[in-house]
DNA sequence: ATCTGTCAGTCGTCCTACAACTTCCGCGGA
DNA sequence: TCCGCGGAAGTTGTAGGACGACTGACAGAT
């Protein structure tokens, strides 16, 4: 972690990350202390502020406690952390991360005006143009949600909107320079026997709907997705703090 | 905010816990950019050290979003965060921040032997006695959600064991020293005609069940709570940040 | 055995300084 | 007039040093 040139993101931030993963891969136990902020300052050849700003972001994020006189400690809560609700990541990377193996199945494809509730819930005028993509996610082959994404094309690069609906939703948004940083996501029960398709449909139709919009770092709203959960067959975790 | 002595929290956890309520209040409205840090070290009279570790915090809990050279601004989900299912606090106080009338109605309670399931789940020893309280919670004399809690008794006080139930849950548990600081919550999407009671029980029974594991902030649980919120009667916002 | 004071280790806060980045505004040229 | 460039001012990011406050452990006294 040297002093830097073109890095496009804080030192602070990277430091988090990478603290972040070695929590993750377990290199650091839950329960267990952390290096002290003076050797994390020698390790990492950073300043002490670098280290504390670091710490404190993973702190707000619940991973790490940090103690006055004592260290810095790994929560407890590593393992229900990994498929975390308010960690914003794709679900075929959740789904990885879990031990299965993601798939996606695309089911329709089209683009078209905005409906006026999507238009509203994306902050662009009505009847603008979206592409509309709906999915199955399957992790081992097996259902595991259903997706409605929706994108609006305005100010979205001519040659990326075909790979809109093939990947990742989430990789070619990033592409595009306009990767989600944050999401507003609400969450429904849903009983309903329209939703799914496929042998895999479930019997009955329960579902935890995730309704949410996803922001870009600046503020924009890039996607709206409806992700209907199977009820059962994805487990749902949100670590809550204060 | 004077050099304090007595605090039992820390200056920077105090600061970020106003900068939050102004926030909440609309003082500074999403979007707006707050006051830069030389202000905010004059207005409050601590170093910038102090104001930085808040807006770290902030930022991490996705309130604000810091920008190296322009300044900080408040997120554009104050509204959505007001209820955000990531912030741990009671039903009750989110219900009021709301703008609407918490009530609790008690329905069973009783002390008994913990069941392997609970006991797993609370990290105790299978048998070990609990108390059990079921209660539901209306907003404006409606019936929002229906909540089976169980508190682990092994050293808590007596004179405040009558009060489980009574009251205020984490009033209680705030009481006796046990403050739940963080929630590992799983949720699941529900139909169930058992679930609830009285006259205004919905039908069908189709809740969104918050199963909950609260701990204290030193990692030992402290409550195990299962509530149903009745769907459409309550809505359950996360915020989701990387 | 229990209590108490000490001490080393660690985090909390403060100060000062400078680098890096953004925004805005004015100047000059087309 | 319009556009583009540069620089100044304002703001956040990082560094280094200093000291206070808290914690945990240990030795000594009771």
């Amino acid at each position: 972690m040297s002093t830097s040139l073109g890095a496009r993101t804080s030192l602070a931030r990277r430091l988090a990350e990478d603290v972040r993963s070695r929590i993750m891969s377990g290199e650091y136990a839950p329960g267990e202390r952390l290096p002290s902020e003076a050797e994390l300052v020698r390790h990492y050849e950073v300043s002490r502020v670098t280290v504390r700003t670091a710490l404190r972001t993973l702190e707000a994020q619940g991973l790490v406690d940090v103690r006055h006189g004592s260290g810095s400690f790994v929560s407890d809560f590593g393992a229900g952390i990994r498929a975390g609700l308010q960690e914003l990541r794709s679900i075929s990377d959740t789904i990885r991360e879990m031990g299965h193996e993601p798939r996606m199945e695309r089911h329709a494809r089209q683009r078209r005006p905005a409906t006026p509730g999507e238009a509203a819930k994306l902050g662009i005028a009505a009847g603008e143009d979206v592409l509309a993509v709906e999915r199955m996610i399957l992790a081992d082959e097996r259902a595991v949600a259903y997706s409605y994404d929706v994108v609006p094309l305005a100010g979205f690069p001519d040659e990326l909107v075909e790979q809109l609906g093939a990947g990742s939703l989430f990789g070619t948004l990033d592409a595009a320079g306009l990767m989600p940083a944050r999401a507003l996501a609400e969450v429904h029960a849903i009983s309903d026997e329209t939703i799914g398709w496929g042998p895999q449909k479930p019997v009955p139709g329960l579902y935890v709907l995730l309704d949410q919009v996803h922001f870009s770092r600046r503020g924009s709203a890039v996607a709206h997705s409806r992700t209907y959960f199977v009820e059962g067959r994805f487990q749902f975790v949100v670590l809550r703090t204060n």
